[in-house]
RNA sequence: GGGUGCUUAGCUCAGCGGUAGAGCGUCGCCCUUACAAGGCGAGGGUCGGGGGUUCGAAACCCUCAGCACCCACCA
């Protein structure tokens, strides 16, 4: 193996090797274990959210497949209608070409062209990750399959009396010309004004003023609503109002949504264009006058000198036609909400039109029960309140949209206005004939919006409605699958609407576990995006990019170009030197270590290298391995006694394996990387690599070749801990370890080994010994003892130190005795030496393990003083946890109160630090101090 | 206007009823033959403020403050 870790050249050499294998495939007869990638958009690239995710369901499906279940991870992406349509429009505009002169056949092509070229780009960059995904069942929400799931649920819906065809009102986005969806809209508070303006009486005798932030909407007013309590009113109610700048003439009507302490206490009612409007025109069955254009301009329903003006310009003109016959009372600053489209940035029109919606009552009530029931279960739990919130508010789904990037809806209307669904116009004719009907049929141009097909991703995947697909695909293996990892952000869109279709059409939840992770964000808690110019490409990560080439790509194709100089700037800051590639598994590694429960997460570059540094500090523990085992028998152990250090690594390593498989139950990825962390670099690199150094070369040779192998298995074992997190570094470190063992490699991976599990692995591994422990531990104190006297006093490490030891209890001489030669090498000591009963203790440096004193003689060592302070400073401390105990057990309360285990641990307490304080004390005595 | 989450070492975060922790950064001493992407050691925190519950609170409850996000129709 090559002196430092270098992942490039790794990861290029394995992935195709196990894509070829075929382990990403389900196989074997494990319980399933089924992820269902939340299919990525074909708009381009994976961002680090993806990255973020896929890593935790690489991870989990790695565990599973190396528990021995059948894995299946359905890999796939989204058509994503809008937002693919958006980035192909913008493609076609630099090429000077317009989406409409096109036509919708032809644009249809060019977004096929592109659905390709970012497919690929998606998976060749999954596979960078090194994510195992079944690739052979990859599917698209637009292909053939999924497009037959997407007719037969329409159809069937529509058949049930789900969905229905209606006029509604519902968020218009006047330059896609589409409807968008309630969730689509983010409602920001801007600056604007209000306007009071004179609405006089019919009869003349008098007028209402009534409050308005829209002035031109004025122009679709049916009425002017009061509160049917409100006295100032009470005898105008059913009177009528001139309507300004038009000759109709307007109720004023009664109505309990006005708030008669608000401004004047009337309001104006515009039901075509405003959502309160809406629904007190239905109460009081108004009229509804729709004065705008699909493109927000005004349209032959109002007054003809304002035909045709865009929205804003028609403002203008409204008010200054107000101001004119002196009927605008006020214009004030007024803080309001505007509602924008998040794609276009558009303020959103509510505007009337025709749309296909999905009833939602009974079936959001279902999607309740099985959430409250615990069919589906939320990690963390609390994002049930957000589901269980939004569900129980729900609104009809409106799904249809002014597109041609989509599923266009399987409905054909007559020429009388009829419409008949049908899976094909046949069937759809075959509807119409038996109504009746035999003239032409033409299809709805309305597409379906993306939600829709992805709402059926669980069971579309797995072969429905198709029987032979669904016996080939092993639905009833998969579903419901184990566990769907997401983000907040479309718990509504995905998340509710998969959980009330799954269940609607198959009877059983599409997954059992929801694992929310938190967005990633950049280093300073920044959301990362094309317009902030913060955003980092995975693949950058992974293999490194220069600071030019980074600054160009965050620069390039902006929205507003004029930011570019700020993001040059920003990024030449944080990156001085562009950045250094970490390699998949750093990057994985990190990803892992971030994902805590209920928090986004900060990128931080300087944990990627930091967990780079802990892949190449596991690359070089195998080196050492690889060069201490060089020649050795393969075989199991040699048999004889293991080394105390061999049996405190094995007990480590079981509670390790432990820690790792509850922390990957609970979805605890932070926990699992740390226990692997601490366990490889604390644990085998620090304490037993360093301890089997002088067992290797000493002189018991069977105490070495037991060690040689414990060295290898505790490394294969680890190797296999770890490989779900880091699958590279340790398929190729295992590779080259396994054949040590006798393990056969050929044409095997490590990612179809077993997951070590703390009791039936190998069954040296499950003798955890409790007395190996405490030896091991112990000589951990006293070598960490002699080695902060050595910092401390600046003695160079290189330097031989003569070791004494006085007092001491049996087992002391006992441990010192065994474990000389180890001290002597790790402390850098001569060998340790007793003194004698009559001896003179010399000044000495002295470290106090329990009643074992180790001393450093002083002479030309040791400065005396630095030992002094160095004792006094340890007594201070040490006097004040005394205090704190004292203080503890002399409270009466404690001792009588707490569980007596809690007071015997603090008795235990007091008189170790007594004793070491008696130690110390005494020390600092024959120091002369 | 409702709701959720967060506030712990310089930074990023664990801990969530019984001795305040990790990584990174900082400061010493070291190129000791796996690793200087390293070794050994050190320093650093009245756990956002204030109340309460408890023998005991960073943790549980109340309250205040700040930050972030989600939902919502005040013209």
């Amino acid at each position: 193996m090559d002196k430092s870790f270098e992942p490039r050249e790794i990861e290029a050499r394995w992935y195709p090797l196990w894509e070829a294998s075929g382990y990403f495939a389900p196989s074997g007869d494990g319980e399933p274990y089924t992820i269902m990638l939340p299919p990525p958009n074909v708009t381009g690239t994976l961002h680090m959210g993806h990255a973020f995710q896929h890593t935790l369901m690489d991870s989990l499906v790695r565990y599973q497949r190396m528990r021995g279940r059948r894995v299946l991870w359905q890999v796939g992406t989204d058509h994503a209608g809008i937002a693919t349509e958006m980035v192909v429009s913008r493609l076609l505009d630099g090429e000077g070409l317009k989406r409409n002169e096109l036509g919708r056949d032809k644009f249809i092509e060019r977004v096929w062209r592109w659905k390709e070229e970012s497919g690929n780009t998606i998976s060749r960059q999954m596979r960078r990750m090194g994510t195992s995904g079944d690739w052979s069942r990859e599917r698209f929400t637009m292909d053939e399959g999924l497009s037959t799931a997407v007719v037969e649920t329409f159809v069937r819906l529509y058949e049930q009396g789900l969905i229905y065809r209606g006029q509604k009102l519902v968020n218009w986005d006047p330059v896609l010309l589409t409807a968008i969806s309630d969730l689509e809209v983010a409602s920001e508070e801007e600056n604007g004004k209000m306007w009071s303006i004179r609405y006089p009486l019919a009869d003349g005798s008098g007028e209402l003023v009534v409050a308005t932030t829209r002035p031109e909407t004025l122009l679709g007013d049916v009425a002017v609503a009061v509160h049917p309590e409100d006295e100032r009113y009470a005898t105008l109610i059913g009177k009528s109002l001139k309507l300004p700048l038009t000759d109709r003439e307007i109720p004023i009507i009664a109505d309990n949504y006005v708030d008669p302490a608000f401004g004047t206490g009337c309001v104006k009612i515009t039901p075509a264009h405003d959502f309160n409007d809406y629904a007190i025109g239905q109460r009081h069955a108004l009229p509804m006058i729709n004065i705008f254009t699909p493109d927000a301009r005004i349209n032959e329903n109002a007054p003809e000198k304002y035909r045709g003006l865009d929205r804003y310009v028609a403002r203008k003109a409204v008010l200054a036609d107000l101001v004119a016959a002196d009927l605008l009372v006020e214009e004030k600053p007024h803080k309001l909400q505007v509602p924008r489209g998040d794609r276009t940035g558009q303020v959103i029109e509510p505007y009337l039109t025709w749309q296909w919606f999905v009833k939602m009552d009974g079936l959001a009530a279902r999607g309740l029960e099985l959430v409250e029931n615990g069919s589906v279960k939320f990690v963390p739990e609390n994002w049930i309140n957000t589901y269980r919130h939004w569900l129980g508010n729900i609104q009809d789904w409106c799904i249809s949209r002014q597109l041609w990037w989509g599923h266009q809806i399987p409905a054909w209307h007559a020429d009388d206005n009829r419409t008949f669904v049908g899976r094909t116009e046949a069937e759809a004719r075959a509807h119409a004939e038996a109504a009746g009907y035999r003239g032409q049929l033409k299809r709805d141009a309305d597409v379906l919006e993306t939600w829709f097909s992805s709402a059926l991703w669980s069971h579309s995947t797995l072969g429905w409605p198709d029987a032979d697909a669904m016996q080939k695909y092993g639905y009833d293996k998969h579903l419901p699958t184990s566990v769907l990892v997401t983000g907040f952000d479309i718990i509504f869109f995905w998340v509710a609407r998969m959980i009330m279709m799954t269940d609607h059409f198959t009877g059983q939840v599409p997954f059992k576990d929801v694992y929310i992770t938190g967005l990633v964000r950049d280093k300073d808690g920044n959301k990362m995006s094309k317009s902030k110019g913060n955003v980092l490409d995975p693949l950058d990560l992974i293999d490194g990019i220069s600071i030019e080439a980074l600054v160009a790509k965050r620069t390039s194709g902006l929205m507003k170009p004029q930011d570019a100089p700020k993001i040059d700037k920003a990024t030449r800051k944080e990156f001085p030197e562009g950045i250094s590639a970490v390699g998949a598994d750093a990057l994985r590694f990190t990803f892992a270590s971030l994902a805590t429960h209920g928090r986004d997460i900060k990128f931080d570059l300087n944990r990627c290298e930091g967990y780079k540094n802990f892949c190449n500090k596991l690359w070089n523990a195998a080196r050492f391995v690889l060069m201490n085992t060089e020649g050795a028998q393969p075989s199991a152990h040699p048999g004889g006694p293991l080394t105390e250090a061999e049996r405190w690594i094995i007990a480590r390593f079981e509670s390790t394996a432990r820690e790792v498989q509850a922390q990957f139950d609970g979805y605890r990825f932070d926990l699992v990387t740390q226990a692997m962390y601490e366990f490889v670099w604390n644990d085998f690199c620090d304490w037993f690599l360093e301890l089997s150094k002088p067992a290797l070369t000493g002189s018991d040779s069977a105490a070495a070749e037991s060690t040689r192998h414990t060295l290898l298995s505790v490394l294969e074992s680890t190797l296999r801990l770890l490989h779900p997190i880091v699958p590279f570094v340790t398929e190729e470190i295992w590779q080259h370890v396994a054949p040590r063992l006798g393990i056969e490699i050929e044409g095997q991976f490590i990612a179809t080994q077993a997951y070590p599990c703390a009791r039936d692995d190998d069954s040296r591994l499950a003798d955890s010994n409790a007395v190996a422990v405490a030896e091991i531990e112990w000589l951990k104190a006293v070598l960490s003892g002699i080695r902060r006297i050595r910092g401390e006093m600046n003695i160079s490490p290189g330097k031989t130190i003569p070791l004494l030891l006085a007092d001491g209890n049996a087992a002391d001489r006992r441990r010192i005795e065994k474990f000389s030669a180890q001290i002597g090498f790790l402390a850098r000591s001569e060998t340790p030496r007793w003194l004698r009963p009559d001896e003179d203790e010399p000044a000495s440096a002295a470290t106090i393990v329990d009643q074992l004193r180790l001393l450093i003689p002083l002479d030309g060592l040791i400065d005396l003083d630095a030992e002094r302070k160095r004792i006094d400073k340890e007594i201070a401390r040490v006097g004040g946890e005394i205090e704190k105990c004292q203080a503890k057990l002399g409270r009466e309360s404690f001792v009588a109160s707490a569980p007596a285990a809690v007071v015997d641990q603090e008795r235990k307490r007091l008189s170790d630090f007594n004793q070491l304080l008696d130690g110390l004390r005494g020390q600092l005595e024959k120091l002369g101090g």
